[in-house]
DNA sequence: TGATATTCTACCTTTGTGGGTAGTATATCT
DNA sequence: AGATATACTACCCACAAAGGTAGAATATCA
């Protein structure tokens, strides 16, 4: 059996899903919520299998939800219902714990099928969002503004985030100190930033730095 | 018309790749390659709407060669089709501009369906793949070992990332310079660094930094 | 051929950083 | 009451970083 939570506010939804996912003989609906406050102190959230959660909440929010749920019952599935699809909503509710994404207007079936695919191991997420998601992955491809490094800036840019001091870098690429210097001090003006440890903040941003 | 290039060495599977997607009335299969050096030169790579490739390849890997093809062709939907799924080939393939990734058991039925949710914006991946790219975003949780910083850290911690100098962060949060370079000494020693460009590239690794 | 940009080297100065050491107030534990 | 840990403050020092300026070598363009 799939135990079931709901926290949703808008209260047509609510029943129309729960009507929807009680229909399926191995579907259990432990409780229904209306703002995770309540969930939060219910014995259902630390039970159930799968939590499904809206966004726009009253009060706590379903991403800050999320990340309370799931700190209290690691094992629950999340599944983030939402009409937002900015990138706030859907990474931050993804940072926050949900291993799913789906746009509000899910039909029933698309619904069930979604938490059999989540329990099975998989993530539901609406195509669009499994776009992005994907996309966000991708590096930054040298633009047309002049704020793209040269391979040598990125070399030296990877070594700075490594904590490697000019004089270091220098010795590993064969250059003066000054050399080095010289190459940061464009590196900072591409990337508007005037130390090390920003620059190494926006280079992991744009991607310039892997992230593993 | 879609029109469809395939880069794969294992002689079955790819004829039986192109026989699949041509029963596809609106399917077009262009050319097919053995390996990424001899698609670079052709003219389908930069025609097509879609790039089936595989990762394990002789030569220039599919890994880099879905780096060259998104360059060549941007408006290419490149898919990843491989035996392999471990991080570094899943992420490897997003960061290099991949938009699915499926392994290579998929049916040839899977396989047509996976480039029509290509085609409509959506991105194809095995439900295994789609939760472990979902995982990789959430954050890390307090764990057992003493690595996690408190709360007063953390904040330091983005701060430092943010550039700004000891004196800065001390008026901030109202502490003596000293008293910020106490906190800053924890951040280090927590994190095994000895720098700020370290911290925040470890920060930012261990997502105690949010990545937006 | 001369003008210009790029890449690199060199030197100088101020401020920032990282690490060592030490002392104080407060709270916790025993 | 004494031991211990935590969260600071304070001072010192050597070195690194950031930025300013300037000049040489090379290649590119007109």
């Amino acid at each position: 059996m799939i135990k079931i939570t709901i926290i949703e506010d808008n209260i047509f939804a609510r029943t129309a899903w729960e009507t929807a996912l009680s229909s399926e003989e191995d579907f259990v609906v432990l409780e229904l919520f209306s703002s995770c406050e309540e969930a939060i102190e219910s014995e259902s959230i630390k039970k159930c299998d799968v939590i499904l959660l809206d966004i726009g909440l009253p009060g706590i929010s379903g991403i800050e939800g999320a990340e309370i749920f799931s700190s209290i019952n690691t094992n629950a599935l999340i599944i983030m219902i939402s009409i937002q699809d900015d990138d706030k909503s859907i990474f931050g509710s993804l940072q926050a714990g949900a291993i799913g994404y789906l746009h509000k207007s899910v039909s029933p079936e698309e619904l069930i099928d979604s938490i059999r695919l989540a329990v099975k191991g998989g993530s539901p997420m609406t195509p669009q969002i499994a776009r992005k998601v994907l996309k966000s992955f991708h590096k930054f491809k040298p633009r047309y503004t002049e704020d793209n490094l040269t391979e040598k800036e990125t070399t030296i840019l990877t070594l700075l985030s490594e904590g490697k001091s000019y004089k270091k870098i220098a010795e590993e690429i064969f250059l003066s100190v000054d050399g080095v210097k010289y190459h940061i001090r464009s590196i900072y003006e591409k990337l508007h930033v005037h130390s090390r440890a920003e620059a190494v903040n926006k280079g992991q941003k744009l991607r310039i730095l892997s992230k593993l």
